[in-house]
DNA sequence: CCTTGACCTTACCATTGTAGTAAGGTTGAT
DNA sequence: ATCAACCTTACTACAATGGTAAGGTCAAGG
């Protein structure tokens, strides 16, 4: 299997398996006489898995550190959890943040008549001090 | 008023005032014999704005807007009504992404002991079809 | 006058994850 | 032989911020 039909069958772009072997996420792959990747059905699983994780939003760091779990047959589950309820952590943290914000700014919009006059509520609010919206850092 | 005070001032570090200066959204400063950059209170209070803005979750581009739309005495409220409007819903956007996120790996995570047993339905849901998280771009 | 420390300057590089481009080699089919 | 569709590497870019290095400036104190 070529790396654009494993693009094709992982959901990750050619690109960016390529990528992912560059940075070591995944090993070096086989290769063809030509130099082309060769991808099997375990390498494809990988890839699905690591798919999975992104769309849970984990990091590529965090991923190599769940497929270092994954593929150790010796593991204690409690080492998955702790990661899974550390990137839980994470979301809710920017959930949160981003939820301020929304809510900030639209207490502004609501106020703000929309029309063709210039006055208007939003301006004046990020004139003042509306920096208490201000995103703390993990 | 040099960078650095202006930097405390306004909570925009120097670094970020002259990145911005670099990119256009604020004018060149004036500068003093040496090569110093000079600013006054109505720098500062541009500043201020831009920070505030940036607390919200604007855009540097956004705010080149804005910044158009505060300076400009003619302007519509609707225009910036808009703009707002705009960016409650990318917020909106990313703050249901997230959730989704959370919500499903909460589930996973709910279901894994956490104990020294290998077995896990975190890992588990990963190596499965869990992509139904998936980021929709705007 | 000279040093010292705190400030300023420009010009780089790194980060995170993804996409785009260029310039070229391979493969398979016509 | 040629053409399209694939593959390769090596850059470049994005957005926003932080860091570093190498050097100029300023004010205070000796």
């Amino acid at each position: 299997m070529n790396i654009g039909e494993a693009a094709k069958a992982s959901g990750i772009s050619a690109k960016m398996i390529r990528h992912y072997e560059g940075i070591g996420l995944i090993e070096e792959s086989r290769r063809s006489a030509a130099g082309y990747r060769i991808y099997s059905s375990s390498d494809l699983h990988t890839l699905s898995f690591i798919k999975s994780s992104r769309s849970l939003g984990f990091s590529l760091d965090q991923i190599k550190q769940l497929l270092s779990l994954w593929q150790d047959r010796g593991r204690a589950s409690s080492d998955v959890k702790a990661l899974a309820l550390q990137h839980i952590k994470e979301l809710d943290d920017k959930i949160a943040e981003l939820s301020a914000m929304r809510n900030l700014l639209q207490n502004l919009a609501a106020e703000c008549h929309g029309d063709n006059r210039a006055e208007c509520p939003i301006l004046q609010g990020l004139e003042q001090q509306c920096g208490e919206a201000k995103a703390k850092k993990t």
